[in-house]
DNA sequence: TTCCGTATAATTGTATACAATCATACCATT
DNA sequence: AATGGTATGATTGTATACAATTATACGGAA
C-alpha cells in the first residue's frame, strides 16, 4: 500500500536518486538491511542498475532522515536504534505531540477535521475485522493529519522525523488488536477535545497517548529485542 | 566498546566536501548568502576551487541541517526563516530544554558540572567587561553542555539542530548587555537546581529561560525584521 | 607466537564528460 | 499586440575514470 506520501519536501521520485532513495528507505524500514549493516555504493548501484553518483546522493538523503550514518572514508551504516533511543523518542514525542494537539485546536481546518473523523470511523471498522495492516496505515495517517493541522512546519517536520524513526520498531513489536482499539479510542478523545476547542485537554490526551503507546511496546517485548543494544552505552 | 562517536560532522573537515560544507554553512549563518538566494554548483565550485561533486554533496548536508532547500532540476536555495518559525522554535525549545534539564539532573557528570560552573563564572567576567562576542560564545557552550549532560543522543541532536537554526537570527537581533547578564543569572539558577538534584525546578527554570530569551528577541525588533516574511504564509 | 611493516585489494573521494531538464529569447502566426 | 512554439543557453542529473584512503593479508623479526 502507498505508505509514503511524505510530500513534505519534493517528489523527485522520477529521478534516479529519488528512486534509489525510496528503495533503500523501504528496505531499511522493512528490515532487509539490518542495523549496523554496511551499505556499499557499488553493490547497491549494481543491484539497482545505476552508477555510484545517485547512490551517494541518496545516502546523504537517508542520513538526513536519520536512517543511516555516514562515516567519512569508511562507509554508510544502517542506524542502530537502542531501547533507550525508543524510550527517549517517546518521551520527546509525548511533549511535542501534546504541543501539536494544543496548536491544532486553534488552527485545524474543516477539511482536516473531517478527514480525522473519517480516519477514526474507518479504523473502527478495520479493528472489528482484525485488519492490522490497515490499522497501522490509519494510525500513521491520523498523526500526519495532526502534524499538518498544528500549522507549524518546524514542529511538523520534527514530529514526522521521529514518527518515521519508530516505524522500524513497530515492525518488531507486534501491535495487538486490543492496543489497536485502545489507540483508536484515544484518537477519538483527542479529536473530540480539539473539536470542542479544549486545548488543555487535547494536549493532555495527546501526551498520554504517546506514553500509553510506549508502555504497550514495552509490554510487547521492546526491551527483550533491543536490550543488548541498550547495554552497549 | 565505544564503537561509534556520533560527532562525525566535524571529523571530515579535511575532505573537500567537509570544507565546502563548513564554508557555506558559515556564509549562510553570517548572512553572506541571503534568504531565498540561489546557490549554483559551478559558481561555488569555482570560488572554492573544487569540482561540482563535493559541492553537490555539501548541498545535501546543508539540506540535512535545514540551511538550504534543494528543488530537483532547479537549484538550491537558502532557507528562509519567518518570525513565526522563530516563535515556534522557541516554543518547542522551551519544552525540550526543560526536559533536557530534567534529565541532566540525573545524568550530569562531575566534569560537565564543573565546566558549567566555570562557564557561568567566566560569563560574569565578560559581562562586566562588555565583551559581547565572548558572552555569545559562552551562551552557546552552556547550552551544549546541557545537551550533552542529558545523556540522550536523540534529544541532544534535536536541540542542537534548533539551536543552530536560531543562530542566524541572533545575528540580526542585537543582544543587549542587560539581557546577557539576565541570561547568565538564569543559567546559574538552572545549574544550581541541577546541582541540588531538583529536577522539577531545573525543568521549570530551563523552560522559562527559553521563553525569556524569545521575549527579549521580540523586544529587540524580531517581528520588524521578519514581519514581511511571516505574512507570506 | 606475537608484533610490526609493507604490499595489495577494496572502498570511498573527486574531477570531468556528457545527458536531461529547465529557463529564456526570438520569431512566426493569428 | 498577443500567443505559441522552437531554438538556444544555462543548470542540474548521471556515468565513469582516476586519486586517496582504508582494510586485509602476508611475511619477517623479536
Amino acid at each position: 500500500m502507498a505508505n509514503y506520501d511524505l510530500k513534505n519536501e519534493v517528489n523527485d521520485k522520477y529521478s534516479l536518486r529519488g528512486r534509489v532513495f525510496q528503495k533503500l528507505r523501504e528496505d531499511i524500514l522493512s528490515g532487509k538491511y539490518k542495523e549496523h549493516e554496511e551499505l556499499k555504493e557499488v553493490a547497491i548501484g549494481e543491484e539497482l542498475g545505476v552508477s555510484r553518483t545517485p547512490v551517494r546522493e541518496a545516502f546523504r538523503q537517508l542520513e538526513l532522515e536519520g536512517l543511516i550514518q555516514i562515516v567519512p572514508n569508511k562507509g554508510a551504516y544502517v542506524t542502530g536504534i537502542t531501547a533507550k533511543d525508543v524510550k527517549d523518542i517517546y518521551m520527546i514525542r509525548s511533549l511535542l505531540e501534546g504541543l501539536c494537539a494544543r496548536l491544532a485546536t486553534e488552527k485545524i481546518t474543516k477539511e482536516q477535521m473531517e478527514e480525522m473523523e473519517e480516519n477514526i470511523y474507518l479504523a473502527d471498522f478495520h479493528a472489528s475485522k482484525g485488519h492490522m495492516d490497515q490499522m497501522a496505515e490509519l494510525d500513521n495517517r491520523f498523526h500526519d493529519i495532526l502534524y499538518e493541522a498544528c500549522d507549524s512546519k518546524m514542529l511538523e517536520h520534527t514530529l514526522k522525523d521521529y514518527h518515521q524513526y519508530v516505524l522500524r520498531v513497530r515492525q518488531k513489536t507486534l501491535s495487538t488488536n486490543t492496543r489497536g482499539r485502545a489507540s483508536n479510542d484515544e484518537h477519538r478523545q483527542i479529536m473530540e477535545a480539539i473539536k470542542a476547542g479544549d486545548a488543555d485537554k487535547a494536549e493532555q490526551l495527546a501526551n498520554k497517548h504517546m506514553l500509553n503507546a510506549y508502555d504497550n511496546m514495552v509490554k510487547n517485548g521492546l526491551n527483550e529485542i533491543y536490550g543488548e543494544e541498550a547495554s552497549k552505552e
